[in-house]
DNA sequence: TCATATTGGTGCGATATCGCACTATTATTG
DNA sequence: CAATAATAGTGCGATATCGCACCAATATGA
């Protein structure tokens, strides 16, 4: 592998995590103390992908460990976002609902943080942003690969 | 701006935030116990990008707030790694500069990570990770306007 | 079927993150 | 030039992150 590649990687993975900070701190700017974008992230997964997930599954959605997961959940279901069931299926295991607070507050949130995404929509054309989502989900898909 | 484009961009920051996420695990893993990716890429930035940089300065490389960097300059002194001295222009400032150790380390971390990386080059072509920088520099770059 | 391995979830402890407030210094301006 | 504002850095406290170890439940397989 040329020193070259090697670079292009770390700039590749710096970029992406100055991103990362630049937009978390921009989205929870917007959100009420003590809710971070990944409380947000996770109603929104229940509500555009699908309610009643477990734990692990919402984890492994986001790449996240699964103690930081918990951490999330708990603070979803003490705001009264979520409410936990025991799977059916498997004792072990929960299953993840949104509750109509839950509901509310997304709703609530992703008005909060629409004027901002206006503002980004109008500095970087949505085709623009939208051909970047291809290859970074290649990479996703890739590194994602290399855990296992 | 219609919802589709709303939708699109958490999307691109999800995938970026997932991104970051595996990346770091996957550089972390390859890291001494104690140092993080940030420690690495402080350093790394004093090589490739100048030595004797301000804490301000390195805190606005990277876009986190200044009390981080605090604590990552910090880490990376009591390992030796980095020297700090008053800033003769700036009797407020300090220069941070690496140290032999602080060299040392770094090459070897480098060495450390490259297989990794070699590893992830192999799955997603360098052209292909190359393809994707200006895009995500414009957006770094727009992000980063917004903030002030 | 029983022993063993694997899996889902959590408690705990260490530490990274980061907002707030403060000091020291420098810049601004009336 | 004095008063005020802005800036660089840090201490502190709250909390997010996450590895480790553990328990309960399920899967595996001799």
């Amino acid at each position: 592998m040329p020193d070259k590649t090697l670079g292009l990687f770390f700039e590749l993975f710096n970029e992406i995590a100055i991103i990362e900070q630049l937009s978390r701190t921009i989205f929870e700017a917007r959100l009420p103390k003590g809710l971070m974008v990944s409380h947000f992230s996770v109603l929104n997964h229940l509500v555009r992908v699908a309610d009643g997930r477990t734990p692990l599954q919402l984890a492994r959605a986001f790449q996240q460990p699964k103690t930081t997961m918990t951490h999330t959940l708990a603070g979803l279901e003490k705001h009264g976002f979520i409410r936990m069931e025991q799977n059916p299926e498997d004792k072990r295991s929960k299953l993840v609902f949104i509750t109509d607070e839950g509901r509310a507050f997304r709703e609530d949130a992703i008005e909060r943080l629409a004027p901002d995404v206006a503002r980004i929509a109008e500095l970087v054309p949505p085709e623009h942003a939208g051909a970047l989502l291809p290859g970074l989900q290649e990479l996703r898909q890739e590194l994602d690969g290399m855990r296992s």
